[in-house]
DNA sequence: ATAAATAAAGATAACTTTGTCTTTATTTAT
DNA sequence: ATAAATAAAGACAAAGTTATCTTTATTTAT
């Protein structure tokens, strides 16, 4: 569905605010061995989303790193797609006509409607914050190491 | 959602299914028209789906061309996407985990699962008959050019 | 047989995505 | 001030996707 780019993106920003926090930054090593994901082109995605702090926020030097705000925390997943400009995914046409609407819709459109707008209430109202909680709870996994029994 | 590829495929059969038949088949110049794509990227698209006849057959020389057995206008849209291999695509889990699966599903997967389960569906139980169909009836479109008036 | 019309196959080019590496800028601790 | 630790920026490379062009094979009509 989503390009590799926007699949690590979404993985590092819900590592970056389960375990991080203003005081407590998370360097670029630590995210990308724990989202399993190739270092350098994590901190180019990274980059991407933390131009204007607007859902990452970033420190050079010792002790630097990523956080996310508490703001930050509540933004809707769909930021995260924003950010990378893979929003626009949502709303294209599955048999890839220019515009997906009413006024010209291709044979599939009556159908897809109703999952296209499931999906896109998902990214809306899934807030960043959510994902994170649940991660912490243990339930789900955002790498994909084998889960360790307690 | 898919490649420009699998777009010009899925838009390609339909035009085909819906045009075409054993005894009139449809060049590859008629079809990049009709659906407005690339003729030579078309034309090895549909290399792909012709292989062992699988969705589309195709005869070479004059009055050569594309068309879709009865048999085939009875596939599901699914077989169309299976020949393009994007087929594993709807299978995917959205933030790239290996698998998506309940041993060990990512922060999305509960409620993405059921989004999943209708895409699923929708793309195994339409056929290209169907799809086909709605097109003839005029109400849907596999181009981008304007409607015309009747 | 020959020519014409068509798809199939293959080579290659342009562009995009993914990924790495090196250098620079910033911040902190000493 | 200096050194160390970090992210930012930039240059590049590798791989994949999209697209075009040329040649070949097949079929039909004359
Ligand atoms: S027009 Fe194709 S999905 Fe809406
Ligand atoms: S595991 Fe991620 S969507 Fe199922």
């Amino acid at each position: 569905m989503f390009s590799k780019a926007t699949e690590y993106a979404l993985r590092a920003t819900i590592y970056i605010a389960k375990q991080g926090t203003e005081e407590k930054k998370i360097s670029i090593e630590e995210i990308s061995k724990a989202i399993d994901s190739p270092q350098s082109f994590t901190a180019k995605i990274l980059q991407l989303l933390t131009r204007d702090n607007k859902v990452v926020s970033s420190v050079r030097g010792p002790n630097g790193g990523f956080f996310l705000t508490e703001k930050a925390k509540n933004l809707p997943v769909r930021a995260i797609l924003q950010a990378m400009e893979e929003d626009q995914l949502l709303e294209k046409c599955v048999l890839g006509l220019k515009l997906c609407s009413e006024l010209q819709p291709c044979p599939m459109h009556a159908q897809y409607k109703t999952i296209k707008q499931q999906l896109i209430k998902l990214f809306v109202t899934k807030t960043i914050r959510q994902l994170a909680d649940d991660t912490l709870e243990g339930a789900v996994f955002i790498n994909n190491k084998k889960p360790r029994k307690k």
